[in-house]
RNA sequence: CGGGGCGUGGCUCAGCCUGGUAGAGCAUUCGCUUUGGGAGCGAAGGGUCGGAGGUUCAAAUCCUCUCGCCCCGACCA
């Protein structure tokens, strides 16, 4: 039935991958290595998410700015563990204007340190703060291994950066952007269940004091870095010299966070709900969410089928995103095909047939073929759509949470994680040192994604080293 | 940076081993017939075979060099 040039999951998972954003329209490689091209669709896929998580920053209390694209590489080299980190993939710009710079820039591959400059002239008093600035922008990490959207050369985010006059308030920007924000919006918009949790030393960012991250399971059982949030505590204050005046005029250095999502969550939403049919969307994220193919065998009937069509549409407007597929040199199963490999959440077509009945037929895409196709009437059809996107977008979510549970699994012993973390994330009693951790990763190609936020009730012992603890790890491997 | 593979119309590839006037399918354009799950027939346009050098009467094909891309491993949102 699928006569698709879709690689099947089970055969290749990353070969499906590559083929889902090939013909489904969503990006191109380009001349420049590791870098993409974002096409219309995929980009429009991009837009929503970035507009749901503009409007939940600003709702929290943010406001956007921006920062150059390029940075005095003397700005990096300020705080220690980031230029280390960072180091071996930024891309430096050392010619302009025909002559050498006596100064190289680098081409940004996050923008702490430039904010940091700025915070430092911005910056007097506790009046000032906290400052909460938001920036979308595009950055250059320049990486061995590429593959679209998941890891490219130049990808597209937005970067919070805030600065405030206590710890305990920077720690609670850190943890409020990862709830309400990050988590809210790729559970609830982008139908994507997380865990949340900490990151381990070896994990986190360079030049933070504590990471942490909201990760999705894939289907073939591997995690995804969703987001990230960063306390950075005072290092990069210190590094920038940002201080501000206490109420009893004393000299402080601000306490800074930063937190990011890049063009990465459209890799998440696609390997999250997609099958071998192509794309599919959950409706928050569809660039088109019903799509309206006419039938018709001669001029008379083309008449009344589009007259038909305009009429169950009239009041659409405003209400979904909608095409109408009226291209008359392609075939209907043709246009099927093609939507359905694109991801539109709802189909509906419209016959003599329906005509004479007073119906449509209608297909949601969550569930292919003749389970999700039915024949219902032209009357209330706008009510049973808007619906039936409600009911689609919450099914997928509701889906993809089933298939994170079981795939999740709780173990005691190494040979029992050995086996299952093949097939997602691996929960244990954790007390091993970043040595154990590298061992591991080594050894099972697995790190630990999240530390919990909860611990366990009761104590356990630590499944690598046998001691003791209450903390608990969530482990897997990852993209 | 190691290991493997590939460069031939827009796309996917055959031809190369064994040198002799560049091919197919898809796509495109036009015409007619079609349209409820990827339509059919007919016609047309389109390639200095990645690049450079060499061998030869003759090179897509053999030799040397070179460039680019893809895939697999060590870094990462």
């Amino acid at each position: 039935m699928a006569k698709t040039g879709i690689t099947l999951r089970t055969k290749d998972y990353s070969q499906w991958y590559l083929d889902i954003v090939d013909q489904a329209g969503l990006a191109e490689n380009s001349g420049v290595r590791g870098c993409m091209v974002i096409k219309p669709h995929g980009y429009a896929i991009w837009e929503l998410i970035r507009d749901a998580m503009d409007a939940r920053i600003k709702e929290t209390g943010h406001v956007n700015a921006y920062f150059p694209l390029l940075i005095p590489k003397s700005y990096l080299m300020k705080e220690a563990e980031h230029i280390e980190g960072f180091a071996p993939e930024v891309a430096e710009v050392t010619r302009a204007g025909g002559e050498d710079l006596t100064e190289t820039y680098v081409i940004r591959p996050t923008s702490e340190t430039i904010i940091g400059a700025s915070y430092a002239k911005w910056i007097r008093s506790w009046r000032d703060l906290p400052v909460l600035i938001n920036q979308w922008a595009n950055v250059m990490r320049w990486e061995m291994r590429t593959r679209p959207f998941l890891r490219t050369s130049e990808f597209l985010w937005q970067e919070g950066h805030t600065a405030h006059a206590t710890e305990e308030e920077a720690e609670r920007e850190t943890l409020m952007i990862l709830h309400d924000v990050y988590a809210d919006v790729v559970e609830r918009v982008m139908a994507v269940p997380v865990l949340r949790g900490r990151k381990s030393e070896r994990e986190k960012f360079a030049g933070a004091l504590r990471t942490y991250a909201i990760e999705a399971l894939m289907q073939d059982g591997k995690a995804l870095q969703a987001g990230t949030s960063h306390n950075l505590g005072q290092n990069f204050a210190r590094s920038f010299e940002i201080k501000y005046t206490t109420v009893d005029n004393r000299e402080e250095y601000c306490w800074t966070t930063s937190w990011g999502v890049s063009t990465r969550l459209v890799g998440a939403l696609i390997m999250a709900h997609s099958d071998d049919d192509g794309l599919v969307l959950p409706p928050q994220v569809a660039p088109i969410q019903v799509v309206v193919v006419p039938i018709f065998k001669n001029d008379e009937e083309r008449g009344s089928v589009m007259e038909a069509a305009s009429r169950i549409t009239a009041d659409w407007k405003g209400r979904f995103r909608w095409k109408l597929d009226d291209r008359d040199h392609l075939s209907p199963g043709f246009k099927f095909n093609e939507w359905e490999v694109k991801g539109v959440p709802v189909r509906i077509e419209i016959g003599p047939k329906d005509i004479a009945k007073g119906t449509v037929a209608i297909s949601r895409r969550d569930r292919p073929g003749r389970e999700g196709k039915a024949f219902i009437e032209q009357a209330g059809l706008t009510q049973h759509i808007t619906e039936l996107l409600d009911e689609i977008q919450l099914s997928l979510y509701e889906r993809a949470q089933r298939f994170q549970q079981e795939h999740t699994f709780e173990v005691s012993t190494y040979e029992e994680f050995q086996q299952r973390v093949e097939q997602g994330f691996v929960r244990v009693y954790w007390d091993g040192t970043s040595e154990d951790e590298d061992r591991i990763k080594t050894e099972t190609k697995a790190t630990i994604r999240v530390i919990p936020f909860e611990t366990a009730e009761r104590e356990g012992m630590c499944f690598l080293t046998g001691r003791t603890t209450k903390q608990q790890a969530i482990f897997a491997r990852s993209y």
